[in-house]
RNA sequence: GGGGCGUUAGUGAAGCGGUUAUCACGUCACUCUUUCACAGUGAAGGCCACGGGUUCAAAUCCCGUACGCCCUACCA
């Protein structure tokens, strides 16, 4: 809990607009978004689109609405403002070249004259010579304050750097593995403004978590080898830095060779949008993403939004990479679609009707009347919502899809066509259309023509659905109605089972 | 090559010096249902990566090794 002597718990996510909002982003920014409402603080959202290479403006808008969907709402944001904007790196570029200054008058920073040309060479020699570290090599540090004026005002293109200090050790917390200690002769002299005057991840992270007050700081492992330069960083400019807290990678098993890497999209899916997509709950998916790299300890597992937010501590957060096991998402999901109301479950299914055409975009009251029928009958069987249209097909519409598979199985015995007569006789004599007095019939039909339950019960569901599985068969007669069984059983014998 | 981090059943986790090493997914079997799923019961699956310590006692603490992953861009 927060007290009195700490600041209030601010953290962010800081996604940039390069592509899909990745699971493994979303993670982060679940995590973020718990411990600020865990203790009261606030979740901002800040765009890092400095890379103007890769910028891909319709990303931002998917972006919004993964975040929406997955009901991680912000306090400070690009499209909501706040206190500290702009919340779009692409506009403060001030305050980088700010900073840039301040690091270069006091030494800690230089710029950097050299091509790109050579900067690689540099670089690749100095690889193959395994001279450490192995990037850049310091040439411009050293140019004399002339060398350096002179070229600054003949307007020589540059880049500034980050002078690295040559000895000594850096150590920094991270609040998941503990305390952690880089050898500064072990990193290069990184970049901090690019040539177009923007600045990199590296500068533009430090300032803006220091400018938005961002007291911890999210991120996934991969950033532990760069921290000791944002630590060196924020001393440099005599601020105080955040605590840092790493999760785990979210990995993926790729399918032909069984390795395990960073999740992508030889995984398989890896943006929140396709798994919306696919019919996942946002509840569910939050949930299952929760679990990759936290735990509340002790056996919990299934947890609502405000289990999550009462469990969560960095404490519970792992350091070591897990596997996202999509078999596990998908039981999970199931169990977040049998906590659903039906009512909820028929709203949440329409889209995927009318995407599948099964339905009208603008279905009527009748329409979601009966698929809620539908679906009360279905409700327990499902794991996604994308599985709707075709697991309830054969509910609209007069006749079904026949499976050719079922048919030839249940269909096309030698019985089969007086199986399905006595069917339509035992049927056409029901007084009355329930589930009840259905089982009777089917068992009438089987006395009158001597043979077993299942050897009418099977033909039964293959004639009227066109499928072997489904809900309770009785279930499912008397909601399709008397009309359309006696249709599609009179349609069976006719067409599908083959003349004797 | 260098650096960092990690290592508990196939997967995700629990465990914080003394447990028959726990739970969930998955797998298999049975029950239920003459379908599928759900649910329930049960089973298989671990020398807690390996080797050394410390300790009366180690999955738990320390050191080393191996393996895996990440970083090593004017990308984030």
């Amino acid at each position: 809990m927060s007290n009195s002597t700490h600041p209030p718990v601010r953290t962010r996510i800081a996604p940039s607009p390069t592509g899909l909002p990745h699971v493994g982003t979303m993670r982060n920014a679940l995590y973020s978004w718990l411990l600020a409402r865990r203790h009261g603080g606030q979740f901002l959202f800040r765009l890092e689109d400095t890379d103007r290479d890769r910028y891909d403006a319709r990303s931002e808008a998917v972006l919004y609405e993964a975040f929406r969907w997955l009901g991680l709402d912000y306090d400070e944001g690009p499209d909501i403002g706040g206190p500290y904007g702009p919340y779009v790196q692409s506009q403060r570029l001030p305050l980088y070249r700010e900073a840039a200054d301040q690091l270069i008058a006091n030494g800690h920073a230089y710029p950097c004259f050299c091509s790109r040309e050579r900067i690689t060479e540099v670089r690749e020699l100095r690889q193959k010579a395994n001279i450490h570290p192995h990037g850049y090599d310091r040439h411009c540090r050293d140019l004399s304050a002339e060398e350096r004026e002179r070229m600054l005002t003949a307007g020589t293109p540059h880049i500034v750097r980050f002078a690295i200090p040559t000895e000594g050790q850096t150590t920094f917390r991270d609040e998941v593995r503990g305390d952690i200690t880089y050898n500064n002769r072990e990193l290069d002299d990184h970049v901090l403004l690019k040539s177009d005057g923007f600045p990199t991840y590296h500068l533009a992270h430090t300032v803006d978590d220091h400018h938005m007050r961002i007291t911890d700081v999210i991120r996934s492992e991969e950033w532990l080898p760069s921290t000791p330069r944002h630590v060196l960083q924020y001393r440099a400019l005599g601020w105080q830095e955040p605590r840092y807290i790493h999760p785990p990678l979210i990995m993926g098993r790729d399918p032909q060779s069984g390795k395990v890497s960073k999740l992508s999209k030889r995984h398989g899916s890896v943006h929140v949008g396709e798994y919306q997509d696919q019919g996942f709950l946002p509840e569910a998916l939050a949930n299952f993403i929760a679990l990759l790299g936290w735990s509340p300890g002790g056996d919990r597992e299934v947890m609502s939004r405000e289990e999550m937010t009462a469990l969560f501590a960095t404490e519970g957060v792992n350091g070591s990479p897990s596997v996202f096991d999509p078999e596990k998402l998908s039981w999970m999901n199931g169990v977040y679609i049998r906590a659903l109301s039906v009512e909820e479950l028929t709203d949440r299914s329409l889209p995927f009707m009318a995407a599948a055409g099964v339905l009208p975009e603008a279905p009527t009251t009748d329409q979601i009347a009966y698929l809620r029928q539908v679906l009360s009958l279905e409700h327990e069987r499902l794991k996604t919502l994308g599985e709707i249209p075709h697991a309830t097909a054969f509910f609209f519409g007069e006749l079904p899809e026949y499976d050719s598979a079922a048919v030839t199985k249940w269909l096309t015995k030698p019985h089969s066509g007086a199986a399905l007569d006595a069917l339509l006789r035992q049927f056409g004599a029901v007084p009355e259309w329930t589930s009840a007095l259905l089982d009777a019939a089917v068992t009438a039909a089987g006395e009158e023509l001597g043979v077993k339950r299942g050897e009418v019960i099977h033909p039964t569901r293959v004639s009227s659905t066109g499928r072997t599985v489904g809900p309770s068969l009785f279930d499912t007669l008397e909601l399709l109605g008397r009309e359309r069984v006696l249709a599609r059983i009179t349609h069976a014998r006719r067409n599908l089972v083959p003349a004797s």
